[in-house]
DNA sequence: CTATCTGCAAATCATTTGCAACTGA
DNA sequence: TCAGTTGCAAATGATTTGCAGATAG
């Protein structure tokens, strides 16, 4: 058994619901995601108003990132946030772009995640809450949604009298391609 | 600073509340927590066999800290863990723990679990696995067993393909004591 | 104006590694 | 014997911070 996602995690995503909203889905996706939630504002008009309502400014570089971060769906790290900028020629500090990310956090826009050391993160606002199945080969990630598991936590916050703030559900393994690959391989091995 | 809280059953569910987990705090634990799972052999011996598998060797260092850990049932950090060990006069590096628990986690011994920024470890042999709420005020951890949610976990792998290795679901919040904590001084807020 | 930002360089902090001396099989 | 270990010091790598100059409101 291998520690606690050794593959870096590699910002591709296969999206995939879970059974009690669609039944099997192909594995491979457009990369489109889960259906988006309607919101009644744009994520850069709640940012600018959290903004104010904490007496923080908006200055063109929150506005680069926040648009940057908004303009796909996808999970990022901060490092590739600030390289994938620097590539279309925005330019924006390092430091800067780690505040930024705590603020989009505090304000509920992003969410954090930890599948390895780094942490990654993917849009809060406008998205479904889901869990995540983590390729330890890989590093892809397959998203699902689960109504069921909304159930079971409300449940046993309930009997803890706990007051859930957020859950991180993370399923460790091997994805269906890296299973393939491996089947592959062993059969050479054999011959 | 964090009192425990009793064990409480409900049903389906073992609930037992951990120590604190702040790294500034003793490794002190009730050793109690959630029943043991009969295991013939002691964990000791079964890391023997895994060394010996390994062609790695049975060394003083490697048995004082696997003994060390076994000793009770509590979450830690490497550095408790390096800590606790001082202070009970054994000595050993830190790369040499950091080692060692790679080894452990290896062996199937022991878990890791990243509720923050740095890994904590529990017990893996002999211990049922099971699912944590983590209260963000204080840094208890309570532990609970979810048939519901192997259930559902099976499912979910099944329809994707995918060979889960392992599973992190911990729920952040507030834990109850917190709660009237909070509750309580919003009472003095209003007066 | 002036409180808040930004970018830079340096600091932090958990974890890992290179290496020379040591030690279990 | 000698492959595998240990401890030390130093490296790593993600993230954070102090601070002087820049800027939003």
């Amino acid at each position: 058994m291998a520690a606690l996602a050794p593959a870096r995690y590699n910002g591709n995503m296969v999206i995939h619901t879970h059974s009690e909203l669609r039944a099997n889905l192909p594995l491979e996706d457009d990369g489109a995601g889960l259906p988006a939630i309607p919101v009644s504002q744009h994520p850069v008009s709640k940012f600018r108003e959290f903004l104010d309502l904490k007496k923080l400014k908006v200055t063109g570089e929150r506005m680069k990132i926040i648009e940057h971060v908004f303009e796909r769906h996808n999970h990022f790290e901060a490092d590739q946030l600030l390289q994938s900028m620097r590539d279309r020629g925005m330019r924006v500090s390092r430091p800067t772009v780690y505040r930024t990310l705590s603020l989009l956090v505090e304000a509920g826009l992003l969410r954090e995640l930890r599948f390895g050391r780094r942490s990654a993160y993917e849009h809060n606002y406008g998205y479904p809450s889901h869990e995540h199945l983590y390729c330890e080969k890989c590093g892809n990630v397959v998203e699902f949604v689960s109504e069921e598991l909304n159930r079971l936590q409300d449940e046993i916050c309930q009997k803890n009298g706990f007051q859930a703030e957020q859950r991180q559900f993370i399923i460790y393994g091997t994805c269906s391609a890296c299973r393939q690959k491996r089947q592959t391989n062993r059969k050479y091995d054999l011959i």
